[in-house]
RNA sequence: GCCGCGGUGGCGGAACUGGUAUACGCGCGGGACUCAAAAUCCCGUGCCUGCAAGGGCUUGAGGGUUCGAUUCCCUCCCGCGGCACCA
């Protein structure tokens, strides 16, 4: 059988790699890259075929680049709280710290099995007290900074979770993790203030090197609006006075609306206020009433996706108030409906049927006067009566504006109710503050404690970490066992000495993996979250590498956590990560997302075992484009060992010989090889690779030279079998040991190519010539050639196009 | 609806800056080795036509620019991912 054992050189050049301590950076300045894979969730379902992939582009990357005398940081860590080992001990008992030591020790075995070559001294999890103590250090130092605060507000509750959820883990109205639809309470909660950095973060994106998809996600969720606050008012009957001898005052009250289309502003036809809007209560006439009650109560009992989804049916109702528009002094009736909302803008709008869709609707059912104030440019015909006109156009039926561009407009009505002191220029956000608490047990303790006398009080940092204690009950309540743990919760006031209450609030997991990527730094340091020396050398990273589903999660965090650390003094970059790449999903044999109710799950475990890691790295890498979605084909694994196969057995003919034409095409491979791997093209590099193993593999005897190379660029691809047959060939020391090849273009120079030959742009031959025949001579070889001949015969030669090295087209009449 | 990405053989996929479309791998067909099979090796393999040389057609559809278009432009169809009452 003339097939090398993979079980047996896998292992002992892992166990070698190691003992060698291959992986290691070295905390030195010159030529330090850094090379960043998102840390995986330590799952019970073990080590995905996903991670392979893009943990084995990196390491192929980064073992490049070592050979280049690169000084890499690739390390590994597991982002090892949250809720499904909690969840887990809640059904079985198995403590989560068991669960996820277990899950953690699985992932490690899979990945060492891989050959990855990670910097392994570094490894960090970030459910360590010796790591959350600085998750907790963090939290503290954005409370003193005001970018941590508490507050009521409505936010998303998951009834599964039993926990609040930030706006960006709801997907659909439904929590992203369990699916269970979300509904809205009114809670006191931690928050980041992320909003503060919405601009920063805006315009960031463009400088970084990211996919477009990802840059154009994240700009969509801050989601900035330009625009003005206009201010209606009006007045409204006040009762003062005991009982029985009340008396009506006229009160002044103002609505702000917030709107992008000022230009509009003379087609408002009513106001509409979110059912929640504080201003109803007061602003409802007693007529009114018991049909706004009513209405909001309902309102109230739908859900979020009811409220969005049922997009085209509009329904309110009329509270009774009119306010004066301001700047025409008419009056608008007030109304309520559930298509505004109210934690965005000013939780009112302005209704101008005619040049917005949904107020077209509301209008059509409300009878709502339809007041056309942009006219479509000139040529277009738009019906009113049937739909709104909701692009720009020339201003009418405006006053003073009537004649100006929408642009025009939206500029000189600002300043008139700026100058009028009836409202202000604007800018909305979609991005919300984060809310990063959660009433779980598994993640790092909020450091905060509850003094009666005293509110919050934060932990000293001496103090820190807050341990998370580990004899609590886990029970099926849904409430967190730090509630009842009173142990955790009794505490003294960090203040005044007294007894207090410490928070039992966790952070959200993204807390913890936000800043993960400074610690590699400096995973040991118990004095500083990290030595800012090392942060300086390391960050930021240069390269990142991982899954698309964090689009406005992790990677926005983390962008709003560096920006933080760097207006703090922390850090000296604001983008952590210069450099985004995102794998595309593997999917099963089926062409389906894996998952264990299909059955089409590949367990990275087997195929090591069958057909060994090489084989796996390398399938994987040549399946497709990293970045594509691609099926798993397990009769394409059988192609790759085949040609691993093929290179172990051409070792045994490798001798001395010259051979001009390979070296040729061993050059060509160095090139192409180190071009497609910087570029992240590992499936056409393996392609070359296969080129030229066919071409070593003809030969009787095998160049040495040659088929060193040749080895030395699989090493990267194929660590264990390159190192195999780097020390069968006699060499001592580690094939990682060799420096990368140099290409050198003069030998790659091919002594005859194939010249495509054309009439009138139709391929009629092909001649093989050397790549430096000037094109008189390549003309009139070409013409010479009898399938040309016949096309050309008879006819006048009207120009010649010729391309050196490539293909001479003539062009006949 | 809006934003982003894509559509190439039987399959996964290649193709520099507009320059020989279908590299590489799988699969399939044929052959060698073998008592036989597997493994391995060699040859062939886009479609139509032809004994062959060759010819015609072909990158979702249609049109355009060009000596030449998978690549650039216009119109349209389909698929995937994301966002979506944000005023």
């Amino acid at each position: 059988m003339p097939s090398y054992n993979h079980l047996e050189i896998e292992p002992k050049w892992q166990k070698e790699w190691e003992t060698n301590k291959a992986g290691e950076a070295v905390e030195s300045d010159a030529d330090a890259v850094y090379h960043l894979i998102m840390f995986p969730y330590p799952s019970g379902a073990g080590l995905h075929v996903g991670h392979v992939e893009s943990y084995t582009a990196m390491d192929i990357l980064s073992r490049k680049a070592r050979m280049q005398g690169k000084n890499v940081l690739f390390p590994i860590g597991y982002d090892a709280f949250g809720l499904p080992a909690e969840n887990y001990a809640v059904k079985t008992g198995v403590h989560p710290a068991d669960t996820t030591k277990k899950t953690m020790e699985t992932f490690r075995r899979q990945m060492k099995a891989v050959g990855l070559s990670f910097d392994w001294s570094r490894e960090i999890a970030t459910c360590d007290p010796a790591y959350y103590r600085w998750t907790q250090w963090l939290f503290l130092l954005f409370y003193k900074n005001d970018l941590a605060y508490r507050a009521k507000a409505p936010v998303n509750w998951c009834d599964g979770c039993n926990t609040v959820l930030a706006n960006e883990q709801v997907v659909d109205g439904a929590c992203e993790r369990c699916k269970t639809t979300v509904v809205q309470k009114d809670l006191e909660q931690w928050f980041f203030r992320i909003t503060k950095y919405a601009d920063r973060l805006l315009a960031g994106i463009d400088a970084v090197d990211w996919p477009e998809r990802i840059k154009s996600m994240q700009r969509h969720w801050i989601g900035r609006s330009d625009g003005v606050e206009v201010e209606f008012r009006g007045l409204r009957a006040e009762m003062t006075g005991e009982k029985g001898t009340e008396r009506v005052h006229e009160a002044e009250f103002s609505i702000p609306v917030f709107t992008t289309r000022v230009d509009t502003l003379f087609g408002v036809s009513y106001i509409v206020l979110a059912p929640e809007h504080p201003l109803v209560d007061v602003l409802t006439t007693e007529e009114n009433r018991d049909a706004v009650v009513a209405y909001r109560d309902q309102a109230r009992k739908k859900s979020e996706l009811e409220r969005t989804q049922l997009e085209k049916d509009k329904s309110g109702v009329f509270i009774g108030t009119y306010a004066k528009h301001p700047l025409t002094g008419e009056d608008i009736p007030i109304w309520i409906s559930d298509y505004v909302l109210v934690n965005y803008g000013t939780g009112a709008v302005m209704g101008v049927p005619a040049h917005d869709e949904r107020d077209f609707i509301f209008a059509q059912k409300y009878a709502q006067g339809v007041n056309e104030v942009v006219a479509p440019p000139a040529g277009m015909e738009h019906d009113f009566a049937a739909e709104a006109y909701t692009d720009d156009g020339i201003l009418v039926n405006s006053g003073e504006f009537d004649g100006m561009t929408s642009t025009e407009a939206k500029n000189a009505i600002a300043t008139a109710i700026e100058s009028a002191g009836k409202g202000k220029r604007v800018v909305n956000y979609h991005l919300r503050d984060w809310l990063v608490s959660r009433q779980r047990y598994w993640g790092a303790p909020i450091p905060i404690v509850w003094c009666e006398a005293c509110g919050a009080q934060p932990v000293e940092p001496k103090d820190l970490p807050v341990l998370l204690p580990r004899d609590v009950d886990f029970m099926p309540t849904g409430r967190s066992p730090l509630v009842d743990s009173v142990s955790f919760h009794d505490v003294s006031c960090p203040k005044c000495g007294a007894g207090a209450r410490r928070e039992s609030d966790t952070m959200d997991t993204f807390v913890d993996s936000s800043w993960y990527y400074l610690r590699y730094t400096d995973p040991h340091n118990d004095d500083v979250l990290a030595e800012p020396e090392r942060i300086r050398r390391w960050c930021p990273v240069d390269l990142y590498l991982g899954g698309a589903e964090h689009a406005v999660l992790h990677l926005l965090y983390s962008r709003f956590f560096a920006y933080a650390l760097h207006d703090l003094g922390y850090v000296d970059f604001e983008e952590p990560f210069l450099k985004l790449r995102n794998q595309g999903l593997i999917l099963g044999p089926d062409g389906e997302k894996m998952s264990k109710s299909l059955g089409n799950v590949v367990n990275p475990d087997e195929v090591i075992e069958q057909y060994g890691a090489d084989t796996i790295r390398l399938y994987e890498m040549f399946m497709g484009p990293l970045e594509d979605a691609k099926p798993w084909d397990t009769s394409g694994i059988v192609g790759i060992r085949r040609f691993l196969d093929k290179v172990w057995m051409t070792r045994e003919r490798v001798g001395d010989a010259k051979d001009a034409e390979l070296t040729c095409l061993v050059q060509k491979t160095i090139k192409k090889i180190s071009d497609d791997i910087e570029a992240l093209k590992f499936n056409t590099a393996i392609s070359q690779l296969m080129i030229c193993a066919n071409a070593l593999h003809e030969r009787e005897v095998v160049p040495r030279g040659a088929y060193e190379t040749f080895v030395t660029l699989l090493a990267p691809f194929a660590p264990h079998l390159a190192e195999e047959i780097w020390h069968d060939l006699g060499h001592a020391e580690s094939a990682f040991a060799q420096s990368w090849p140099e290409y050198d273009a003069e030998l790659a120079k091919d002594a005859l190519v194939a010249i495509a030959v054309q009439v009138n742009g139709r391929l009629r031959a092909t001649i093989e010539l050397s790549p430096d025949l000037p094109e008189k001579d390549v003309r009139d070889r070409a013409l010479a050639t009898e399938n040309v001949e016949k096309f050309t015969d008879g006819k006048e030669i009207a120009k010649v196009i010729f391309i050196q090295g490539r293909l001479i087209n003539i062009v006949v009449k």
